[in-house]
DNA sequence: CTGATGTCAGAAGAACTGACATGA
DNA sequence: CTCATGTCAGTTATTCTGACATCA
């Protein structure tokens, strides 16, 4: 019954592959991206950290102090949850929260010592848990996974 | 600001990429995999199906009827949340549910005709779909990209 | 008794929207 | 008047847990 059916659909070029459900790249996507959400939320929270401190920490430090509104754009991040984020990262001394002199609307987030000290901390774990997450590829893999990720998350991003 | 703090810190081994952010790995996992069930869930609610729907009847065709509890594992839809699926399939008649005479807890799911059909139009538009997930990408290339995803996945899958 | 099954009710967390006061 | 910013309240959709009655 399994089998014999497919043969009375009229078989007009849809790829019949027997494993379509699990070779559908959308369905691999979400489903490893959960995985990996997994991995890395509960490895972060070993360090008292979220996604959301790493990359709000990492946007700083390599493109230097700004508005929550930039930082939001930077990340990615909601300014609406920008807030939570922000509040606590200042009560882990990690960022300053100060006022912008040149814009009273405006908050200027600068990194602290403290919060480049995490995170580096964070980097050695996230490091640790893509170690993990990509356990199965060879290097040359790992790169031309990124690579195509990247290409593809580029396009999306570029043609919304 | 941005450049010469780095500089500051000890540099002990930790492959400070400038844009470590954009590189990892989990990070345009998940960036791309919300796009991607955007993408996916748009297309398939102006078919009037859900991913579920698909997940369900595909692996029903693939394989055959199944209970409720098989077709959950099947799928990975968690059965308490296959009970609305398949309420919505029968609703649409695209499925049966019976109850299975050799044991009187089961329902036996079995796809319709009329499933098989809408089974077939789903496909097709997923196919289009994939077409624009993918566009970037040569035939090469989405081969590749689905053969890591699914290595990655078999092994987070086995090891979990 | 145990364990699997289908079902329902609800928790938990994330993404997202809308409104608002302040100020450019 | 418009628009951006920071903030708060709340919606929505999804994953996931827990309980329960039924039956093997």
């Amino acid at each position: 019954m399994t089998r014999s059916e497919a043969a009375d659909l009229p078989d007009d070029g849809a790829p019949q592959t027997p494993d379509r459900l699990r070779r559908r790249a959308s369905r691999l996507l979400s489903q490893l991206s959960t995985r990996s959400d997994r991995l890395i939320t509960e490895g972060l929270a070993q360090a008292d950290a979220r996604k959301w401190h790493y990359a709000a920490l990492a946007s700083l430090q390599e493109y230097g102090p700004a508005s929550q509104a930039a930082l939001s754009r930077r990340t990615g991040i909601y300014s609406s949850d920008m807030v939570g984020v922000l509040n606590e990262l200042v009560e882990r001394d990690l960022v300053e929260r100060g006022p912008d002199p040149d814009d009273r609307r405006r908050n200027i987030i600068t990194i602290s010592a403290q919060g480049r000290r995490h995170l580096h901390r964070l980097d050695k774990v996230l490091d640790a848990l893509h170690e993990e997450l990509l356990a199965p590829l060879s290097q040359a893999e790992r790169d031309q996974f990124v690579e195509l990720l990247t290409r593809l998350l580029d396009h999306h991003t570029r043609t919304s």
